[in-house]
DNA sequence: AAGACGCCCAACCGCATGACC
DNA sequence: AGGTCATGCGGTTGGGCGTCT
């Protein structure tokens, strides 16, 4: 096992960050600006390697980070990401506003590996008399019916979209509801945009109509027409970074010679706690997404199992021979 | 009360990528 | 073009802590 290069000649201190760590390492960057991490640690006085730093800094230290419990839109946005990028977890991070991409990757997998263990497969010395398509409805019903939050995958009730869709008494006894079809990539087997796009719409189409028969109760699909309330942008592209130092202060993010400490820190202090509260209220108030040009909207907030498409009754359209293409594409504002 | 167990999460590691020379 | 270095990212580890027996 070796180190980082940044520390090879260095005799490094391992392990969790003390508190009188912390605050040097705090009170460096405050005052001076992180510029080049291989160099913050002899600068603050850290028997720690500039990896090391900027992880604890990033992770931990930064004042615009938002701790505690994930809210259930978070773990819906979260969870809808992940379907369309997968294990990207600073892509997905970069879409939550003060949550490390640590984080949200150490909350998935704890997350994940809970649900997997509580939808463990069926018995398989199955000696009643009921078939493995009851059992396995009976499994989504009772997931539906009490998890939390309100959202299951499919691949966890070891259930694809045919059967969930065929499935009218999972679809009756469970009323707003969220679902996801996730495959836990963007790997479309060779699938381009387009027949993705077209999967997806099938799938929303089947969806709606299932929803019109049933008339009495709404199955809430979230998918990125902007249709639903539970619909979030992915893109915040107009955010002000959290970490962007004022240009006329501080060149190349490091302290200007002979400017005074105090006055600084002050300035820097304001400056983060500015672009932290217009953050939170970007994400509280909805309105600055609502001026998101629509084509920055990801597509691919629903996938299913791979295996859909040698189940029967899953055609996929043919954009060149189905009537109604246009209509369900034009569910679709980045087409 | 105390040891075993399991979970959470901070931190580490190795690789990829980009900038610079 | 190729080497070096810094940074970013995702996978993994292991210590701490709460719960269970």
């Amino acid at each position: 096992m070796g180190h980082h290069s940044c520390c090879n000649q260095q005799k490094v201190k391992r392990g969790l960050w003390s508190p009188e760590e912390d605050e040097k390492l705090i009170r460096y960057i405050t005052t001076h600006g992180y510029g080049c991490w291989s160099e913050v640690p002899e600068k603050a006085g850290l028997q720690r390697c500039g990896k090391s730093c900027r992880l604890r800094w990033i992770n931990y230290l930064r004042p615009d980070i938002r701790r505690g419990r994930f809210t259930p839109e978070e773990e819906k946005l979260i969870i809808s990401l992940h379907g369309a990028v997968g294990n990207r977890w600073a892509h997905i991070a970069s879409h939550l506003p003060g949550r490390t991409d640590n984080e949200i990757k150490n909350y998935w997998n704890s997350w994940i590996k809970k649900k997997l263990k509580k939808f463990s497969k069926p018995s398989t010395n199955n000696t009643t008399s009921i078939t493995d398509q009851q059992q396995r409805s009976q499994l989504a019903y009772n997931t539906i019916t009490t998890s939390q939050p309100e959202i299951f995958l499919t691949q966890d009730i070891g259930m694809t979209k045919s059967q969930v869709l065929q499935d009218s008494t999972l679809l009756i006894n469970s009323p707003n509801q969220l679902f996801f079809f996730d495959n836990g990539s963007l790997d479309t087997g060779g699938t381009n945009n387009a027949s993705l796009f077209q999967e997806i719409s099938v799938l929303n189409s089947e969806f709606w109509q299932v929803d019109q028969q049933q008339q009495q109760h709404q199955v809430q699909i979230s998918y990125t027409t902007g249709m639903d309330s539970n619909y979030l942008p992915p893109l915040i592209e107009t955010m002000v970074s959290p970490m962007e130092i004022p240009s006329s202060k501080y060149n190349n993010n490091m302290i200007v010679e002979g400017q005074d400490n105090n006055q600084l820190n002050e300035e820097w202090s304001s400056t983060c706690s500015r672009i932290t509260r217009t953050n939170r209220e970007m994400v509280e108030s909805n309105e600055e997404w609502s001026q998101i040009d629509t084509q920055q909207c990801c597509p691919s907030y629903l996938f299913w199992d791979q295996e859909i498409r040698s189940l029967g009754g899953d055609e996929i359209i043919d954009p060149n021979t189905s009537n109604n293409l246009g209509q369900i594409l034009s569910s679709f504002p980045s087409l």
